[in-house]
DNA sequence: TAATTCGCTAGACCGA
DNA sequence: TCGGTCTAGCGAA
């Protein structure tokens, strides 16, 4: 029989069942020949059960057979196996997974079985952990003449994936008249195609003057020149903007409508819309499905992005610096029922598929390179959140070293772990008002580096073997394993050695070039992990859950934040404000920045492990204020450096719920008192501010506030101005949905805040409420700032005190 | 389908 | 109408 060996790119992997019933894993791979796929009919679903003693067990569970009215169902075989972490260990497999589903709950109930596992891995990315392979990888297959794999592994040698992806991006434009888009009833009108070589709009039936038009005769063939492209160009991966929720799904009906095959998965079948929770997410079998919207939400979650609205006009802005035209849809209606302005259509057209390649372009790295470390596709990697990322690649590691991975906790469990909640980090109270020459000094990755040195782990706690040891006790009195890393931490300290080893690296390259564009996503993937660690360990959903970890993690923070303090206290600085992992101390005259660095040389000497205290910054001025019910507010301040450069933490200025107006005169006033030291100048910021309001000539941006609609509008208990707001919007016919963000104005008409809230879209240019936006605005976002010069309320609005108060005597 | 706690503040809501 | 309490959202780390 002839065997023939083929490396290529993994791409897709899943399963469907013989003619004999039996489950058949499917690998899809890029080779030379395009996209094989190859199939692997020998790997059976399996889980483990625990139970007494598993030689006698075995022999019975084989024997048994579960039943209802359908099906009769017996276990292909069950083995004994030997764990790390558990004796009395069997490996039960089945012919599919659907037996296996049928069995795993009654199986709990034979004699002497005491618990199941892994019973809830799906087997797909059950297969390519058992078999060490990674998605976006490359992967080596022997095969036979009916492309049934013998052998499968990862070919580690190989790693240019990045650079020969094949990427296509698609976009649609529809009719929507009067209603959001039906593809029940409205056509698609426009479709624009761009990959790496070519950039095309396919319209139908009218003229357009652009020579990247090409006009078909009707809908249909419009369509199926679409789906001839990308079967043409063959890609690895189609990226859409939110191709999930609507371009995908309109095309699919479209298709069915207009009796066209949509038939563009690289085996001939037809994408498939999948429920994912709240959410749809469209599969294309074979090839990877990636909605660059998922990426961008990713790059919000990760602060790269700081985005309101999700629009591809929003994001061309903040990634790209880039003013893109947006078109509306009541005007794409009218340009084609009029045929007039068509040429403006296509170009917004084409640049949404080109913004959407471009973003492929630049962040698909990222996502390869999570999907290789988390052995999850690019499909799953762009639609998972970090915890679940990062509980995949804690269960690779298990099956690496032969560990029994622990189950997700029930229901009741989840609620009892959710009720008690611990203790964070410490926040010290500031000294409010006017400070100079503050530096700044922070650890390191904090969380990562005391779990690491301190081996935290939910196996390392409270060993036998090194009770009464002091040196990994925690101030909770819980301690950790000193002759053992324990698991979880040993997993982070590769990852945080892997990241440096790699930040090497890239000082070696050239930074224009692709390899260098990998490495930089691969560390970037790796620290996205490293700081979700932390966090995973205390949320009451994940199977390493450990309060005892969490605890102990927060409680040396406190610990060694405190240590700092106080030890900077004792070399003459004085200490000003700490935050979790920060450090903020005042220079007494005879003090300079080398001075600071030789006490945190000092405190890193005596730190544990990798621990490592870090100078952030010095700084030439800085305020901390008070809050509105006195007393020092935290994690709100200002600071300004040497060079004038300014750093707003906390204050309204970067919160989005805030009116540009408050925003920028707050910017402006906290400029006036720290860059210039004039706080007279910065009351007369203020009362221009408050005239312009008054009159009534503020534009509409101005006054925008945004707020996040987070529940259904019935649901909320006490109805917030946004609430409001989007109540009205909703009565007058828009469609508001949960996760929007509203932009909304206080108008003239109403008595609450409430009653007053529209929606900006409603709100004519000059219908704003002066009063509230100056007082419930603009003052109270500046006047936490002068009250700390000696100015009140009065001082700003009114006439008043003039003469600055000495601040900086 | 879902990473953590700490902290500030608004505006609604409720009862006197 | 006023003041206290609570819901809700956002940001820091």
């Amino acid at each position: 029989m002839a065997v023939r060996k083929v490396s290529g790119l993994l791409l897709d992997i899943d399963s469907t069942q013989d003619e004999q019933g039996l489950a058949c894993i499917r690998l899809f791979l890029r080779t030379g020949k395009g996209i094989e796929c190859f199939t692997d009919p020998d790997f059976r679903p399996y889980f483990y059960v625990l139970c007494d003693d598993a030689a006698k067990r075995k022999k019975e569970l084989e024997g048994m057979e579960w039943q209802d009215a359908n099906r009769k169902v017996r276990l292909l075989k069950a083995e004994a196996v030997e764990k790390a972490n558990a004796g009395n260990a069997l490996k039960v497999s089945f012919k599919n997974t659907s037996d296996l589903t049928f069995v795993r709950g009654e199986i709990r109930k034979a004699a002497g079985v005491k618990e199941t596992r892994e019973y809830d891995i799906p087997f797909a990315k059950r297969y390519v952990i058992d078999k060490g392979l990674e998605p976006m990888g490359y992967a080596v297959v022997e095969a036979d003449a009916e492309n049934r794999a013998l052998r499968v592994a990862c070919d580690r040698e190989r790693d240019e994936a990045v650079k020969r992806l094949r990427v296509c991006c698609f976009d649609l434009e529809t009719l929507s008249p009067g209603r959001f888009s039906d593809p029940k009833r409205d056509a698609i009108v426009m479709i624009s195609y761009a990959d790496a070589d070519e950039q095309h709009v396919f319209t139908f039936g009218k003229k357009v003057k652009r020579d990247y038009v090409t006009v078909f005769d009707d809908e249909r063939g419009m369509v199926q020149a679409l789906v001839d492209k990308i079967k043409e160009k063959d890609p690895d991966i189609v990226v859409t903007y939110n191709g999930d929720s609507f371009d995908f799904p309109y095309l699919k009906e479209r298709c069915q409508r207009l009796g066209l095959k949509f038939d563009v998965n690289a085996d001939g079948s037809e994408p498939v819309v999948r429920q994912k929770g709240m959410d749809k997410a469209v599969k294309v079998r074979g090839r990877q499905h990636v909605d660059a919207f998922q990426i961008v939400r990713l790059l919000a979650r990760l602060g790269v992005l700081d985005l309101v609205k999700f629009d591809l006009e929003a994001v061309a802005k903040a990634l790209y610096g880039e003013e893109k035209e947006k078109v509306k849809p009541e005007e794409i209606n009218q340009a084609w029922d009029s045929g007039k302005g068509l040429e403006r259509v296509a170009d917004y057209n084409l640049a949404d598929a080109a913004y959407t390649l471009r973003i492929a372009r630049d962040y698909l790295p990222l996502t390869v390179e999570m999907a290789k470390l988390t052995k999850q596709t690019a499909f799953d990697v762009s639609r998972s959140s970090t915890g679940i990322l990062v509980e995949y690649l804690l269960i690779d590691k298990s099956y690496r070293n032969n560990l029994l991975i622990p189950n997700k906790p029930r229901e009741e469990e989840v609620e009892a772990r959710a009720e008690k909640s611990f203790e964070g980090g410490y926040v010290k109270s500031p000294v409010p008002g006017l400070h100079e020459n503050i530096a700044v000094l922070d650890f390191r990755s904090m969380y990562p580096s005391i779990i690491v040195s301190h081996h935290i782990s939910p196996d390392t706690l409270n060993c036998a073997c090194c009770k009464g040891l002091d040196k990994h006790k925690a101030p909770t009195g819980d301690w950790f394993c000193d002759k053992r890393q324990g698991f979880f931490s040993s997993l982070l300290e590769d990852i945080l050695n892997k990241r440096i080893e790699i930040q090497k690296q890239m000082k070696a390259v050239a930074k224009d070039t692709t390899e260098y564009k990998v490495l930089y996503a691969r560390q970037w993937a790796l620290k996205i992990l490293l700081n979700s660690f932390y966090g995973v360990l205390g949320y009451a959903r994940f199977r390493w859950y450990s309060r005892e970890c969490a605890t102990a993690v927060t409680a040396w923070g406190r610990h060694y934040v405190h240590e700092v303090l106080q030890a900077a206290e004792n070399d003459g600085f004085t200490p000003l404000y700490a935050d979790s992992d920060s450090a903020f101390l005042i220079l007494p005259r005879e003090k300079s920045e080398d001075d600071v660095k030789k006490f945190a040389k000092k405190v890193n000497e005596a730190l544990p492990g990798v621990m490592e205290l870090e100078f952030e910054g010095y700084y030439r001025r800085g305020i901390f204020v008070t809050k509105k019910e006195g007393g020092a507010a935290k994690k709100k301040y200002a600071l300004m450096d040497f060079e004038g450069n300014l750093t707003i933490v906390g204050f309204e200025y970067v919160r989005r719920d805030w009116a540009q107006i408050a925003k920028e005169t707050q910017k402006r006033v906290i400029e006036a008192v720290l860059k210039e030291g004039k706080p007279d100048k910065a009351v007369k910021v203020v009362r221009e501010t408050i005239e312009r309001l008054k009159q009534g000539r503020v534009p509409k941006e101005e006054l925008f506030m945004y707020t996040m609609l987070r529940r259904t509008v019935g649901k909320y208990e006490q109805v917030a101005p946004h609430v409001a707001a989007a109540e009205k919007a909703i009565k007058r016919g828009k469609d508001i949905g949960v996760g929007s963000v509203l932009e909304f104005i206080i108008t003239k008409s109403g008595k609450t805040i409430s009653e007053k809230a529209e929606l900006a879209e409603f709100v004519r240019e000059g219908d704003y409420d002066a009063e509230y936006y100056i007082n419930n605005q603009v003052v109270p976002a500046v006047i936490k700032i002068m009250r700390e010069l000696g100015y009140s309320e009065q001082d700003l609005v009114h006439g008043g005190k003039q003469s600055s108060l000495g601040a900086f005597t």
